[in-house]
DNA sequence: GCGATCAGCGGCACG
DNA sequence: CGTGCCGTTGATCGC
């Protein structure tokens, strides 16, 4: 790209920027090219796009950016928000001239459906080989939370022992399974964020589950930073307890600052 | 842009087509202007990547597409996956040289949270004004579902009709409150796609709060295309029933094609 | 602002 | 493949 070429162009002649339009054949043999070669495509233009498929929808004509990545997703962005107005995972993407426009399709099986978008105009299409190897190494999640958190059960109350994490059951995957000081099996469910009723929900779910298993007393302790109004009142109902638990994100891995449990007692349930 | 330029630049020196920079201090002021003007800004270049806040994460050196929109939405895309690997909504955006290094930051409170993009190098920016007034119309959804099946419920059943005109509860909590022949309340879920167990648990959960408030019998009835095996179990040990619920996606509304009952009797509950 | 819920959820891991 | 479930869920609507 020439330097200060495109930005030279608007400050002169400001109030035509955008009738500086690309031919769509010239657009079409980009686009086709950069499908091929799994890069990124950037494309800006006027269109209308359809969808039909697990819902179905349109878009009136208006300016938007159309986004090809290289493991063949297909975007239609908007103006605002950080999700594509109309998207599609795995796209088969084909693109051809009708009439006066440019139209591309993208579609699937399984389930069916079909992005159409008809361009009446191109502004931009340009494609990018995108050398990048890297991914990305996140901190936080609830499994590390759960891992941190199996260090050391005592944060939660005295004498509690970690028998188990992230075992797997019949359906679902309990966090934490403990043992607590009087021999009870205790099913610990951490959530990173305020836990809402279908924490509560799961919670019972899995103690009911490990209760008909091992065939023994079992509580549930559900672990979030913060608990719901009315998830907190269904899970006193259903004899489940909540403890706080307060954490900074830290690198390589998260620091629990400090738990308070909740004053609860098994024998106040039984 | 002067036609073909691109391309035609990209075909005499295809191997060096990478090497053609923009200089930092120019694409300081395109993306100055952009988020300012509140155009849509792409930004390609090799960047490092951090983010800070409701977890952490550190995505390496590589090349990637920065989107900033209008909205101030802030997302880093790589050449794979619809959803940007760090983003952020309604980010204070600043953008610095520091050193050799192009910085980006985009800072949010509530929650307190940051992401800073270091640009080493920058391959294109560009900034598009997108006069897009349109808005999407969707067809399909779950609200939408609900509306068509409360002209006649009788397709779950006969005799079956909505309760009151206007529900007493709060509008989207329960789909639809009907009653039956006998007299029983019915609390009707509907789900768009193949229901699971929290559809169960949340259709209980519905069911027994209506049963309290009113202190009659009240059935409950999940309507889907389809119900998972493990759901089903869960919703039979409840005593609620299934009802399979095939559409059409149609235009301008839904289309249903028939619902098909299971046979299953209040009495052989209670 | 928080609460509740849907989403064409997407994405990932596991069986 | 389906199933389950987390997510920096995002987005919307009601309060």
């Amino acid at each position: 790209m020439r330097r200060g070429q495109q930005t030279g162009a608007n400050s002169i002649k400001k109030n035509f920027a955008s009738i500086y339009f690309m031919q769509l054949e010239q657009a079409q043999s980009i686009i086709a090219e950069a499908v091929q070669k799994k890069q990124l495509l950037c494309v800006v233009g006027n269109c209308f796009v359809e969808y039909w498929g697990r819902a179905a929808s349109k878009l009136p004509k208006g300016k938007r950016m159309l986004l090809i990545k290289g493991d063949s997703s297909f975007a239609i962005h908007q103006n605002k928000n950080l999700r594509p107005t109309n998207y599609m995972m795995n796209a088969a993407i084909s693109c051809e001239l009708q009439g006066e426009n440019l139209v591309l399709k993208a579609t699937k099986r399984k389930p069916k459906e079909s992005i159409t978008v008809t361009f009446y105009s191109i502004e931009f299409a340009k494609a990018f080989e995108m050398e990048d190897s890297a991914d990305i190494r996140l901190f936080g999640s609830e499994t590390e939370l759960s891992r941190e958190l199996m260090q050391d059960l005592s944060f939660i109350e005295p004498g509690l022992k970690p028998a188990q994490s992230e075992c797997p059951f019949r359906k679902g995957v309990v966090d934490i399974l403990a043992e607590d000081v009087e021999g009870n099996l205790v099913v610990v469910e951490v959530k990173r964020r305020k836990a809402d009723y279908k924490a509560v929900t799961q919670l019972e779910r899995y103690m009911k589950q490990v209760e008909k298993i091992k065939g023994k007393r079992t509580r549930g302790i559900l672990i979030a930073p913060d608990i719901q109004k009315n998830a907190r009142e269904l899970l006193e109902e259903s004899g489940l307890e909540f403890a706080k638990f307060d954490f900074e994100i830290g690198n390589p891995k998260a620091k629990i600052k400090g738990i308070k449990k909740k004053q609860r007692d098994l024998k106040e349930f039984f």
